[in-house]
DNA sequence: ATTTTGCATTTTGCATGCAAAAATGCGGAA
DNA sequence: TTCCGCATTTTTGCATGCAAAATGCAAAAT
């Protein structure tokens, strides 16, 4: 870790190379669903809208190939992926076993501190859910997620859950969940938050697996709606 | 998955786009140690190198820095990584939850065959043992575990787990094992073939981790008797 | 002697050019 | 009408050009 240098200077006037920010942009539309599963990538008029060039844009998709979110064809360029409900269930089952290691690394290496701030999450997504605002809940639901892998202390671990999320996240765009299923996934939280707190390692796991499990669910019944 | 074509035509003409071969040759060279950790990755001398262009390779790079083999370093370029003995951890940790879940999978759904094939390789991989080649062992013993992995009918735990091999093989190049090591990490294998064939889930799960923990001890002495 | 500063070279990051492959449109034959 | 073949137009894949940033080095200053 650098020490963080004083505020005010020696902050080095944000370097981002542009393939970076069009990789996240273009994440950000496919995953928001306004590129359509299916949909092909033309370079030239992405280009026109990201306002780059082709070569950082093809940098970018060729990464996002490797979240699976594009499809290359060889000399045909690439498509946004296709949502398959086989594919999602398994990377719904490996992040379930991601989670599982993280609940318990975080449960023996997290500080309190760091739990707390977990809780503090939960709440404002307590609130979100309160008021009916599913976009918020969306937003805190996935920092808490986040934030319990990255409380694991494995950024190997973190980097790979990351990977796997961006599929699922989209998948989650598609299909908007009944209320008894917001409210049931809510309810999930404040248990493993409980679970989490207590340190409780088996318990923690065993409703994370649960917890995953009905969100598979929850995904594939609207999808099939959707579809 | 689609009709495998007649063998003998409808191989088309070997359509690999260059990006990816650079990607193979690359890794190969990173992981086998050709090129060095720390060195930093020069555009030209790899494109003369390769026979490439500067596009291709550049796409490669970036592939390559999210599995963690190079750090992109912005408007310097790209190091080869260091070999971090704490991400090492990290990477085999994760690596154990995703062979334990696959173990778990395979238990339940691989078929007799697809099993008996990994105790063929198991076999094959023996006789490397008694004859010494140990280039020859590492081959085997990285055929078995990806398929085992693979005999879990996951393909996204299978990616997410080759993936994160890449870094542990390199580390694996640097540290020859002992002698006794490598007698062990036998035996290890041989418990572990018969509790896959006896689909015994718990203790398929518990031999993984620790056949894992051995490899992490195993590399990492082997990286200190090597710095 | 050590540090600093200015300049030349190298290298990267991005844009663009070019040839080949694929998509598209259209006229004609079945 | 439908289907096929052929020419045109797009689009991709790779190579290369260009400006900016970084690096190396030697002379000047302390």
């Amino acid at each position: 870790m650098q020490p963080s240098p004083p505020p005010g200077f020696a902050v080095p006037i944000s370097r981002k190379p542009l393939h970076e920010e069009a990789i996240n942009r273009l994440r950000d539309l496919i995953v928001r669903g306004e590129l359509a599963p299916g949909e092909r990538l033309n370079e030239r008029r992405l280009c026109e809208q990201l306002g780059i060039s082709r070569t950082p844009l093809r940098e970018a998709i060729k990464l996002l190939a490797t979240e699976g979110l594009v499809e290359l064809l060889p000399n045909r360029g690439a498509v946004v992926a296709g949502i398959d409900a086989a594919r999602l269930a398994e990377s719904l089952q490996v992040m379930g076993a991601l989670e599982a290691l993280a609940g318990e690394l975080a449960c023996r290496h997290a500080s309190d501190e760091r739990i707390a701030a977990i809780r503090r999450l939960h709440e404002e997504m307590l609130a979100m859910h309160a008021r009916g605002d599913l976009a918020g809940y969306f937003r805190h639901n996935q920092a808490i997620h986040m934030s319990l892998v990255e409380a694991s202390g494995n950024s190997v671990l973190a980097g790979a859950y990351r990977q796997l999320n961006a599929n699922v996240r989209r998948a989650r765009y598609m299909a908007n969940l009944s209320r008894e299923r917001w409210d049931a996934a809510v309810r999930e939280h404040e248990q493993i938050l409980a679970a989490l707190e207590a340190r409780d390692v088996p318990r923690l796991q065993a409703l994370l697996r649960d917890h995953l499990a009905s969100k598979l669910a929850s995904v594939l019944t609207g999808l099939e709606k959707a579809a």
